[in-house]
DNA sequence: CTGAATCCTGAATGATACTG
DNA sequence: CAGTATCATTCAGGATTCAG
């Protein structure tokens, strides 16, 4: 997913993989275990922190949430705003490129309904 | 992916997960390595045999293309037919369930053209 | 409150050899 | 031609602990 910090690829924000087609290279990006759910989220909440976020998609870790917003950011999706305050505010919300992805998530969302069980 | 054969759990089409939301279903379904490549050549292809396959997605494995085949199948998104000769002949294609896919696979694939290089 | 740093396990993928 | 069967490897994901 994302980026691979080897010597030769630091801080670069997308791997020069070569894809058989196209849907593979947005898979790659939005096809971690809890990506589209954040994305979803943020598409319909507009702006969250952290903790908002580890309570919505209990059982989910602190690693993994922060990971998962990390390579997310890095790939240009999500922007990540600090607030100097004590104690710390940190705000998440999409970026216009991740607001593209509505296009995407949609369809996925909608095809996925059929197996719900919730 | 698809299923988990444990013993309370065989011959079932699709494991009874609980998802965040209707996006991890489909993920579940077509998120596998080739899997969306498969689904994308089966859908411009019509029909293809499992050699014309191997040749189409090389460097993809006998082994992986026949697992993910599998997978797709007990799915519901692919259908599998034998013919009897010698030698064997076996031809693969998208069930109704699989061309629905058309929906989520075709702006997978717009949104991913951006990242193209090939 | 937000998040970094480690360590660890299992699933997913791959290499290779064999078969009706 | 179209697979199976094993073994090896890699890597995403998870548990736990520490920090500003």
């Amino acid at each position: 997913m994302a980026v691979k910090n080897d010597e030769a690829n630091i801080g670069v924000v997308s791997s020069s993989k070569t894809y058989h087609n196209p849907t593979e290279a947005t898979l790659d990006r939005i096809g971690g275990k809890w990506k589209t759910a954040i994305l979803c989220m943020l598409a319909e909440q507009g702006a969250l922190r952290n903790g908002e976020m580890m309570r919505m998609l209990s059982p989910i870790t602190q690693k993994m949430l922060t990971q998962q917003l990390k390579e997310m950011e890095a790939d240009g999706l999500i922007l990540r705003t600090v607030y100097p305050e004590v104690p710390p505010k940190v705000v998440y919300e999409l970026t216009e490129s991740g607001r593209s992805l509505r296009k995407v998530l949609d369809p996925l969302c909608d095809w996925g309904k059929q197996f719900m069980k919730i």
